[in-house]
DNA sequence: AATATTTTTTAGATTAGTTTAAATTTAATA
DNA sequence: TATTAAATTTAAACTAATCTAAAAAATATT
């Protein structure tokens, strides 16, 4: 197995992230996007990862992970998702403040700390944002969700994740009230913009437009 | 406050842990050894902090830390000894194996992180191999302590740190049953090599030679 | 199909950190 | 004090990662 540097790192991150698990080549220009960089310098690293085997990589068409690369990235994810639990559930971090940590965090080499730290966490599932945490070999086990938005009205289920993890979006979901594990009812649905009338665990009912409740991911 | 990269941080620990404290100029040479490094490189650095005003530096006279260089070596430190603390009391890791990853973790940059962990384990005073904590400051109390080797035929004391910090002479430490904390007394010493033989918390008695027991540290 | 636009790649330069080899300064010794 | 040895600095070159600008390829539009 090849070794990366830090920058490698976050570069298969990156592409794991944008390609879908896997599913599509990811373009040159949304990986710059993605790691604030330029096309340029996304180039000579997309070919300097395929020579050393962990992305599929041709000229003008776009890169994706190998498998190995898929394993790889996976690894890291999972860092970042350990330590997220641990910064929320031992050190009191709120949800909006983990990120940028953990981004540092996940890149720590040494085995035996990612596997102390996952028994010490009591081999947690999820994250805090409700990601799911890849497992010590690279594999995943990802549930499909349904996003708030696709539910009609009278239907009803669990808030299982957020699509979006930014500190802003978190906050918002604080403030009306919303978080992991929360029971949703859809009340009503306005035909003009697609916004929803939502009631919380059978009690308080907030107003969510569309650009949010597709955010929020439910289970039933 | 300037801002530095992590290399950076590396050298400057490195000159504060051969300054002995801030105490006498460092040459070029040991940094080059501490840091595995050659002295070519060190010259180009050495300048390039000089410039940072985080040490004090003239060509061939060596080099030591500024005030601002000396806070920010031991704040380095502190996130050192507190993640020391942290795998060692928490994820159960033992005193052998905390350098490397502790080499690792003191580089990440968040103060809130830092902070929380402190008051996670409780306010620590001391590392697991019995260094001081600076506080968040970086102010540090040392207390000068003997070394197990200067003390006479019937004297006794607590062991309160070791000097060699080293996986091997950790290992020969749990060996031979020296723990931070234990009682022990001088019981003979043999005037040829200076090798003692000294008894463990009344019990146990066994032989030490000098190297080892310059390198072993007592309060009374 | 021809042209225009967008995307991607290449070329050349830059920065941080490093190395080897040569030059210089300091320290040691005869 | 003169010479030698050791330590230190400078010079030149290298790698990883980045950027700007220019060239090339792929897409989109007339
Ligand atoms: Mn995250
Ligand atoms: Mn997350
Ligand atoms: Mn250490
Ligand atoms: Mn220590």
């Amino acid at each position: 197995m090849v070794k990366l540097s830090l920058v490698e790192e976050n570069y298969l991150k990156a592409i794991y992230h944008l390609s879908g698990h896997g599913q599509e080549n990811v373009s040159t220009n949304a990986i710059a996007l993605q790691i604030q960089t330029t096309p340029a310098s996304v180039s000579d690293m997309v070919r300097k990862l395929a020579k050393k085997k962990v992305v599929e990589y041709t000229k003008y068409q776009g890169v994706n992970l190998t498998n190995e690369g898929t394993k790889m990235a996976l690894r890291i994810i999972r860092k970042h998702r350990l330590w997220e639990v641990f910064l929320v559930k031992e050190l009191k971090f709120h949800w909006d403040q983990v990120h940028d940590v953990a981004e540092q965090l996940e890149h720590i080499q040494s085995p035996l700390l990612i596997q102390r730290l996952d028994e010490y966490l009591g081999f947690p599932k999820f994250d805090p944002h409700g990601d799911p945490i890849p497992n010590e070999h690279g594999e995943i086990e990802e549930k499909p969700k349904l996003t708030l938005s696709s539910l009609k009205e009278c239907e009803s289920g669990i808030i299982a994740a957020v699509k979006d993890t930014s500190a802003e979006f978190l906050k918002y979901m604080d403030k009306i009230g919303v978080y992991l594990g929360a029971q949703v009812t859809v009340m009503d649905i306005e035909q003009f913009d697609r916004s929803q009338e939502i009631e919380i665990d059978g009690a308080k009912r907030i107003f969510v437009s569309k650009q949010v409740s597709e955010n929020i991911l439910i289970t039933q």
